[in-house]
DNA sequence: CTCATCTACAACCATTTGGTTGTACGTTAA
DNA sequence: TTAACGTACAACCAAATGGTTGTAGATGAG
């Protein structure tokens, strides 16, 4: 059961999860090192359990993932999350995406010859 | 008023904005073709009001913006929106990318040949 | 063993969200 | 002018969110 990471309902709990300030600041702590909930939990001005559902909203969303370790449970930022939200961004307006990049490209290196049509272009 | 693109309440604001299917849609729409809420409205299985909030969201979040043409009022995607995302993605995870590192070095020691666009690079 | 620590989870509460309907107002067409 | 259309907005409602406290189960230290 795979889900397919750009079904609607991922990319929801992807987005939502990424929709609070909080759970922005315990992925970016968890990208660099493993933190136990509970030393999380101190870097903020909130319950413990309260962190401990923001942990879970992360998890659900593919964000984070947990590995217990003796009483502690450690977190940790998975390496291809925020891959995933770049591709579920690009799918979102990779129409638009693929003339605006080709126009910067054109205005900023060889001003002068536009007329090929990009509606359409890459998908990269 | 630019109100900081990356401030919190501004990123909040942003990823709420794009979780959920809804609105996705409206900006994948909206990216190609100006539309008038009525029209949007006519594509969802909900009252045109429930467009309205929705559109209402995308456009506090400065995803699409309206301009007013008669009695319509026209609906487009906003072409910086969809780049300030995958900025505020990169400001999330540039640690563990070391991207933000290596720019940072690049326009120290050599400034002159940023020309290779960081933000499209490596996937792991 | 005993105690302190870390976690899990339930119950509860206030606020927000996403939807509805209804009303009012400006604009275009007949 | 009148009727139809497109919009704005308020009031309301159910469900989800984000927080709390409290209780209970594992695990490690002394």
């Amino acid at each position: 059961m795979v889900v397919d990471e750009s079904s609607d309902e991922t990319v929801d709990r992807l987005f939502h999860a990424l929709a609070d300030a909080t759970r922005r600041d315990i992925v970016r702590r968890c990208v660099r090192a493993e933190l136990s909930v509970s030393r999380l939990a101190e870097a903020y001005p909130m319950s413990f359990a309260a962190v401990q559902k923001h942990v879970a909203v992360l998890e659900r969303a593919g964000l984070v993932t947990k590995q217990r370790s003796g009483r502690e449970q450690l977190v940790r930022t998975d390496p291809d999350a925020v891959g995933r939200a770049h591709r579920a961004l690009d799918a979102l307006a990779s129409a638009w995406r693929g003339r605006v990049d080709r126009m910067a490209r054109l205005l900023a290196e060889d001003p002068g010859r536009e007329e090929n049509d990009p509606t359409e272009g890459s998908e990269r």
